[in-house]
Order: C-alpha cells, then sequence, then structure tokens
DNA sequence: CTAATAAATGAGACTTATTCTCATTTATTG
DNA sequence: CAATAAATGAGAATAAGTCTCATTTATTAG
C-alpha cells in the first residue's frame, strides 16, 4: 500500500513534469513533440546544471544524439535553456525558469558537479559599480556577468574519491 | 636612417622577447626549443588573451598543430599558462607572467576580444567574504573564482562590424 | 667538440563533440 | 481526416584536440 502511494506520488510528479515541458513549449509557440518533451523533462527532474554528456546517458535509448542537440539549441533560441563551458571544458545546459533568480555557478573540479548559487544582493550592487567603471574606462557595453567558483565539494559525495 | 633606426628597435624587440621567452623556459626547467620558443613569443607579443585558433594562424608556416597544441599543454604544466572558454566557445590562452597581477576577462561577443580587467581591491574582498560564506553553506572547498563580462567593444573596433 | 641518449617534433591518423543531410515520421491546420 | 510543414533518426561530415611513430633536435658525459 505504501510503495503504491509512493508510486503514485511519483507517477504525479512525472506527469506534472510532462505537463510543464508541454506547458513551456506552447507557451514559446514551439511544436509539442516527444524527444522536446523528453529532454524538457530530463533537465526539470535533474534540477540542477547538467552536462550535456550526462543529459545524452540519461536520454540515450530515447532521443538520437543529433535530435538532443537539434532540441538544446530549440530551447536556447527561445531563450530558456543558459549553455556553458564547466572548467573541466565540458558544456553543460541549464533550463532558465521564470522563478529562476540571477545566480552563479560552482564547480567541484573532482566529481564535475554544477551548483546555483546565488550572491547577495549588496555583493551584485557593487559589481554593478565595478561594471559601470570598466564600461567608461574600456568603452565597453557590458550586457552580462558571470562569477564562476572552482573547487571541490569536500563531504561525503559519492562520486569524488 | 629614421626606418633602419625603427627596424632596430623593432629587431630589439623582437630579440628581447627572443630573450624572454628562453628565460621563461629555462626558470622553468623546461628544454629550449625551436617552438616553444616562438609559440612564447606570439604570445609575448599578442599581450592579451588570444583565442587559439588565432594563436594557430600566427604560427601556421612555423609551428605543426599538434606541437602547438603540445607545447600549451606543456606551458600549463609549468603552470604558466592559463586556459579558458570564451562565451562563444572558443579556447582562449593567456600567459600568466610573474608581474601580472590577479584579474578578470571582459568579452566581446562581436568581434571575440577578450580584454584583462582589475577589479578593484573593495570588490575582490567582498568577493572573498561571499565566496566564504558559500563555503559553509555549500559545505565546499573554493580554490579560485573568475568573474567574467560579456558585451561589446562600442567603438572604432576595425574587425566589429 | 662530439657522440650517445633522451626528449621534442612533424605529419597525419585517430577520437570526440557537434552539425549536417536526407529519407521517413509526426504535428498542426483547415 | 488529409495535406503540408516541421521534426526526427541514422549516420555522414566537420572541427578541435590528442595520439602514433619515424625523424630531428637538445642535452650531457667524456
Amino acid at each position: 500500500m505504501r510503495i503504491y502511494l509512493i508510486f503514485l506520488k511519483f507517477e504525479s510528479i512525472i506527469k506534472t513534469m510532462s505537463n510543464s515541458s508541454r506547458k513551456i513549449l506552447s507557451e514559446h509557440s514551439v511544436s509539442i513533440t516527444n524527444p522536446r518533451i523528453l529532454v524538457l523533462e530530463a533537465l526539470l527532474e535533474f534540477g540542477n546544471p547538467i552536462t550535456i554528456d550526462e543529459l545524452q546517458l540519461k536520454l540515450k535509448d530515447s532521443v538520437a544524439k543529433s535530435t538532443l542537440y537539434r532540441v538544446l539549441n530549440d530551447l536556447k533560441r527561445i531563450n530558456i535553456l543558459n549553455e556553458f563551458t564547466s572548467p573541466d571544458n565540458s558544456t553543460v545546459v541549464e533550463l532558465i525558469l521564470e522563478d529562476h533568480p540571477h545566480h552563479h555557478h560552482l564547480f567541484c573540479s573532482d566529481c564535475g558537479e554544477v551548483i546555483d548559487v546565488e550572491l547577495s544582493d549588496e555583493f551584485e550592487l557593487m559589481l554593478t559599480k565595478e561594471i559601470e567603471k570598466i564600461q567608461k574606462n574600456f568603452n565597453f557595453e557590458i550586457k552580462d556577468h558571470r562569477v564562476e567558483m572552482i573547487g571541490l565539494c569536500t563531504e561525503e559525495c559519492a562520486n569524488c574519491k
């Protein structure tokens, strides 16, 4: 009985993710197809930024490699996917959801994990001021910034030796 | 006469770069070879961070592709070369010279130029404090950080359309 | 200064991530 | 439900970076 309830809960999470995937696609007037739903579901389920390698593993049996890349490009085009390169040179993607505030990234150079971190408002304010100075000094128009922190996720990580 | 003097000056700059290249190599007990000198000279001459593509162009007729990559790996190994990925996904390298202080990068998303920028001491201090907080919250040991600024080098750039 | 040896190089084959092609399948719309 | 445009899968093509191996170069002992 308990197991069954857990299963129901699990099923409903899956259904919810499938629904949000469909919603995301239709909101951006992108046609709703199976590979797109599967990719979005995988990204929603994982929650954190994920390397394309890992994503490919998760979807190996359901989405062709070429389609995966195409879908990722579709999501970038409609501005709901952020792509960047980790310090160990793997390509990492993450969904940009409406409720996802401005944030930065923390990389474990051992296991490759990528974690979203928000920095304090005071810090962001100060960075904005620095950026204004730089803009003037270098005659540059700065549109975006990133703070990357690289280190080791010291404790009890199953993937770090 | 004037031209000749200019030539002499130019020649002496080249000689200086060759000398510093040799010095750099011997200081790190790396054997002094022609490709290594040529790569170091190119990096010293360019001065700014440079994409591997551009570097390859500059050295096309003097250093084999495989050797270029090998030399870059050698320089990374002795910790005098910093490698990172620009927002448009090209690999960028830059020499880390002794007199080169801690700095960050400004990227032009139009022409691809990469510029070194130093941020204020107050800013770096505040970032250090933020990082301490993050370390505690996430049980992470942060070893390094990067601030990347992305924008457009608005004025009179020959390479931007 | 030279010979012996270890290390580095060049050329091109190989690998891997990403994009492209094209025949087939699927979604959308009327 | 049929027509049409768009998306997909499979695998070929491309490009960045690494590897192999025969040849060349740097280093060092004598």
